[in-house]
DNA sequence: GCATAATGCGCAAACGTTTGCGCGTCAACA
DNA sequence: TGTTGACGCGCAAACGTTTGCGCATTATGC
């Protein structure tokens, strides 16, 4: 003979609203007033429910808050990647600032499939998030505009236009085209520029930086020089390679790109050779390391990722407390932090 | 004369489950279960609901889900640091691992601050997380550990005796004794060693393990050259400016840590004299830039960290599971990647 | 002393989802 | 033809919280 299985109670887990007003003997809705400061309710029985919640451990569920008010205290942070030294600088500071306003950081890595980010942004739309931060991949897919449609959102460094949303970054051109003029004004004349593909806004505004700097000072750019590709290390070592090999060498690499700056060292530092000791390097992005560069640290272009991100949580907040926004794109400043791997050029002009 | 505000109807944001079954003129419950693949709804009706849902764009209230189910599909990510390469490495392996489980990583930064450690904790167990992936502080409260008491969880790296959960790391004492017996080897007699506070039961493993290679040579130990203080970039790099102008120079130094061995790297850079240059140099963890490091890269322990975060949330999916855990730590194999920072002693022992 | 307002609290509905149970229909079997 | 089972679906409760409204009691204004 078989008995079925008997389902148990479950076992009482968490305390709720109702325990303690059945521990005091007064009502649920008693409870929250309490508990949220409502001024309709004694000042002797708000310390009653206080101190029972407290001694009871109480710890309201968000879910339910979630359920009863719509939106969550969730923020979605929604970047490439997270490992490299430029994202999660940014998600230290947008953290710090999540945690100071009360929500939660959502970490959500992209890693630049626009599959992978709609995946994301579906989940995050599906625990009512109060509002997202978003670094944008080159093909945010329309699935993935659409299921944000109305959620408070920021966008930060990269920029899609179709996006109905503010903006925080840079000016990628005039950063590129600043840290190009310098080296030219080194003397330098043959220049590699290690850049993102055609695809991603930002690489091509970078490239199209380096083209103005040369024009600005009546020179033609070799487009020989430009190397574009997937904007990841391996691209910046091969690339990187390829122009130390090239027949005419360039006297000077940009990396325009932190990831593919990290390439760059790592091809370079592999050659132990006086040649590669003469050219100059010049990287993107703060990366702490740079400063150890060989002897004297590596020549970078500065980047305000925590003011991207302090100016992006601003704007975000005030979208989720009601405000309206715009489709603005503010850029921030960028910097050319000198540094002993620029040199002038001991070509003669 | 003055109205009363009146509230309109809410607009409707989000399409529910009954909006779909209202469209098909079916009950919510076969929504549901069509959705869910239940094989008691016809295949045709299950076809008909799951094309609605599409073209309604329906995404399901995890937030609803969650209360019903009492637990959400959230898994807490508690670190000191996000920032540092140590702690991004492993933020990226668990948000791969979390995504491709069908969870979500909440981001959650401790600054290595127990207060702010339980405000994130009650964050979580508030969200009703599935589980939690924990780096604990070294004074995790007692009201943390109670906070958690039912939530599956583990440990990474750092290791809290009362706090009832599996963990896994590595051996920090034999990861310095090797690094440093390495540097004995070589024949170097005095080695600096910058290490985090006594509080931090790694820092003192770190320690002693260089205890244990001078010990196991049949060497005494100089207190002097052992460096202990908060395990940040600013104790590495003020503790390395006191050794490399201290009377009895160390020949070489170990940083026991991998904001220290930063902040070592910048105190050195910084001294562009012979004898910096002459003073062997090994660091803590595999940041990439060490490859960098001058000619010839940086001379580190190298960490089993994606393979500790594997192991972690392999076994924290198993708890959310419904397995035992047990409370054991699991030390998974360091390594010594040799570099060009280390050499054999100039002097003459 | 009466009308009015303020205070303190409870009732019940609502948020969106899941799920045990029950009801009706139809086919298969004896 | 009556019994049984499978099938397809709906009803209603439940998860924990919030909130509009209503009721009673007490304080305030004349």
């Amino acid at each position: 003979m078989r008995y079925r299985l008997r389902i148990e109670a479950p076992i009482k887990l968490m305390v709720t609203i109702k325990d303690i007003a059945r521990a005091l003997g007064v009502s649920p809705s008693t409870v929250t007033r309490a508990l949220a400061g409502s001024n309709r309710i004694s000042a002797e029985t708000t310390r009653r429910v206080r101190e029972k919640a407290e001694t009871m451990g109480y710890v309201a569920d968000s879910s339910a808050r979630a359920m009863q008010s719509g939106t969550s205290s969730l923020i979605g942070l929604l970047m490439p990647d997270i490992q490299n030294n430029f994202y999660s600088t940014m998600a230290r500071a947008a953290s710090e600032h999540c945690r100071a306003h009360g929500f939660q950081l959502v970490l959500s890595v992209t890693e630049d499939d626009p599959d992978l980010e709609e995946q994301q942004i579906r989940a995050l739309v599906g625990a009512r998030c109060a509002g997202a931060l978003i670094v944008p991949t080159s093909g945010l897919s329309p699935t993935s505009q659409r299921l944000l449609h109305n959620v408070p959102k920021v966008q930060m460094v990269r920029r899609c236009h179709t996006l109905q949303a503010d903006g925080f970054g840079f000016d990628d051109r005039k950063a590129i085209a600043t840290a190009c003029g310098y080296l030219l004004d080194l003397g330098h004349r043959h220049i590699g520029l290690l850049v993102g593909e055609q695809a991603i806004d930002t690489a091509q505004a970078r490239k199209a930086g380096y083209v103005d700097a040369h024009n600005d000072r009546g020179l033609e750019p070799d487009a020989n020089l430009i190397r574009t590709g997937a904007p990841r290390t391996g691209h910046g070592r091969d690339a990187t390679e390829a122009l130390l090999q090239a027949t005419d060498k360039p006297t000077a690499i940009i990396a325009a790109g932190s990831a593919l700056t990290e390439g760059m060292l790592d091809a370079v530092a592999s050659h132990e050779d006086e040649v590669s000791r003469e050219v100059s390097l010049l990287g993107f992005g703060d990366n702490p390391a740079f400063r150890w560069w060989r002897g004297g640290g590596l020549t970078t272009v500065s980047l305000p990722l925590e003011e991207i991100v302090t100016a992006a949580c601003k704007q975000l907040f005030s979208l989720i407390h009601g405000q309206a926004g715009d489709t603005s794109f503010t850029a921030l400043e960028t910097g050319l932090v000198l540094r002993a791997s620029t040199r002038p050029s001991t070509v003669s002009a």
